[in-house]
Parts: structure tokens; sequence; C-alpha cells
DNA sequence: CGTATTGTTTTGCC
DNA sequence: GGGCAAAACAATAC
């Protein structure tokens, strides 16, 4: 589910209705995502804190707290729904907290929110802000900041044999990519996903770069894309399912050339891709 | 029964 | 030690 404009749906919605509020109580039910801090902790360190700040960095949501950093990593099917109801959600599409509910936070202003995660593979990590740089150290620069550079881009792919789709994927060549928008990037910039990365040349390489950033930035307008079950805290899908070029277009025509979509394993991911366009 | 799914970490090999 | 590829983690749908 969330991918870089997911979460950045989810932090746009979250920010404004959680900014300056104080967390007052929690409740775990599966501390399986629970890092960094021991449970026992964790509980302890987060209780009584204020929300200062609402940040992104890749697919990682940042609660920036007074003297500490809560950091959330959605992992496959993660999702945070907010209510203002103290028990039993009334709003909600299905009662709350359910089974797949493994942390609730209470917030002073009546705030409810419930951390989701079916598969489990998502993260909830408490630490010292001091960590924060040690934290993101695997993570490439941000794609819509002004570390993602295309010159940058074409240093850090030089010599590397591994198909940019597995390294657009990795996060450390840039950070925020998942399975859909990096299928889509590489439509846009018409680069073969199995293309190793070392052989892109410049001038695709700039392509490359202003591709990245022009999904990204549609996906985050769109509010994300809603496949399966992707839904920002309020319950709201996305709309960018609506652009998608190939990704999940198996069998159907590309948008530019009409030729078959073609879908096969790469990088141990389905991967989308025009076998004409993308030579 | 298989296969698939929006992700990352670990493991093992070269 | 780095780069790379595959397994592992877990739940659910088809």
């Amino acid at each position: 589910m969330p991918e870089l404009p997911e979460v950045e749906t989810i932090r746009r919605v979250l920010e404004p209705s959680v900014t300056d509020d104080k967390i007052t109580e929690i409740f775990i039910r599966q501390n399986r995502m629970i890092r960094g801090q021991s449970l026992y902790f964790f509980k302890q360190e987060l209780t009584g804190r204020q929300i200062l700040k609402v940040d992104r960095r890749g697919k990682y949501l940042i609660f920036r707290l007074n003297h500490k950093i809560f950091l959330v990593h959605l992992g496959m099917s993660g999702q945070i729904i907010r209510t203002t109801d103290n028990s039993v959600s009334q709003n909600t599409s299905f009662p709350l907290p359910d089974k797949h509910t493994h942390l609730t936070l209470w917030l002073s202003s009546g705030t409810v929110l419930y951390f989701r995660d079916p598969r489990m593979f998502g993260r909830y990590i408490l630490s010292d802000p001091n960590d924060e740089s040690r934290l993101f150290s695997n993570l490439g620069p941000e794609p819509l900041g002004p570390q993602f550079t295309p010159s940058g881009l074409y240093q850090d792919l030089r010599k590397r044999t591994a198909s940019i789709k597995a390294l657009l994927l990795s996060q450390k060549i840039v950070a925020g990519l998942g399975n859909i928008y990096v299928d889509e990037s590489l439509f846009r910039a018409k680069i073969n996903p199995a293309k190793p990365g070392g052989q892109i040349s410049k001038k695709q390489t700039k392509i490359l770069h202003e591709s990245i950033k022009l999904v990204l930035t549609e996906a985050v307008n769109a509010g994300g894309t809603s496949i399966s079950d992707f839904q920002d805290p309020e319950q709201r899908i996305g709309n960018y399912q609506n652009h998608l070029q190939v990704y999940g277009k198996k069998g159907k025509s590309c948008p530019h050339c009409g030729t078959i979509i073609i879908k096969e394993n790469l990088a141990q991911r389905g991967t989308h891709w025009c076998p004409s366009c993308q030579k």
C-alpha cells in the first residue's frame, strides 16, 4: 500500500489534526512491530509527549515529539485511521479497534489514532532525536527535495550491475519509490526495468530523474493510489489508480504505442512494462 | 492445494 | 567488505 505518495497523503491529513496534541494513553495489542525502545519503555516514554510536528522521510512517517522521535513505517499493509470517538468508532467502515489494530493512541483533544497492519510488515520506532540520521543512514535522497539531482543519480548508478528496477526499489539510490511508482517512472522514462543501472546513459538518467519527480508529484496531488485498500486517516481513497499507465495493466494496450503491456517477475516483484517503448 | 500482493531485513555467495 | 539475489517475515484473496 504505502509508497511515498501514500505516506505523504497520510502526513498531510494528520498534520493539522494532531500537531500540538498530547498523547494521553496508549494501547498495544501486538508488539511485534515495535523497535528501538524496549516494550516497557515504549509505552512509558510515549505517554504524555506532545506532537510538535509530523514529517516524512521516504516511506517513513515522523512524529516529532518533545525530546523523542516516533517513526512509523507502514510496511505493505499498514494504515492509520483517525477518529474522534473515545471507544468504538462509529464513523469508520468497520469496527475499531479490530484484530489488526496493533497500536492505539489517544490524544488530548479527543482524537484517537488507530494503527492497523494486517500483514505486520510495518515498524513503530521510538527513539532519540539524535538517532535520526543513523536511522535513515540507508536512505537515498528525497526524490522531491534538492538533494536529488540528475548528476547525483548518474553517479550513483555508475558501475552498478543490478537492474534499474532493483536499484530503485532498494531505497538507497533514491528514497520512497515502491513497486508501483518504479514501474510507472521507468515507463515514463522509456527505460527497460531489467537494464543494469550502469548502462543507463547520462541523457536517459536526466529523463529518469524528471520522470520520477513527475510521477510522484502527480500521485501526491491525486492523494495516492488506492489499488486494493489504501485509504487516508479520514478513510478517503486516492485517485492515482486512474492515472496508472503500466502498473496492473498486463494484457492491456500501451497508452503510448498500443503494444500489449508485459508483466514478469523482476527483483522478486511483479514488473510491468511496454516491450516496445522500453527497450 | 497452489499463486499473488503497494516492503524491508537477513542470509549467503562471489 | 560491497554488491547482488533470494529467502524470510505474515495475512489474505483468488
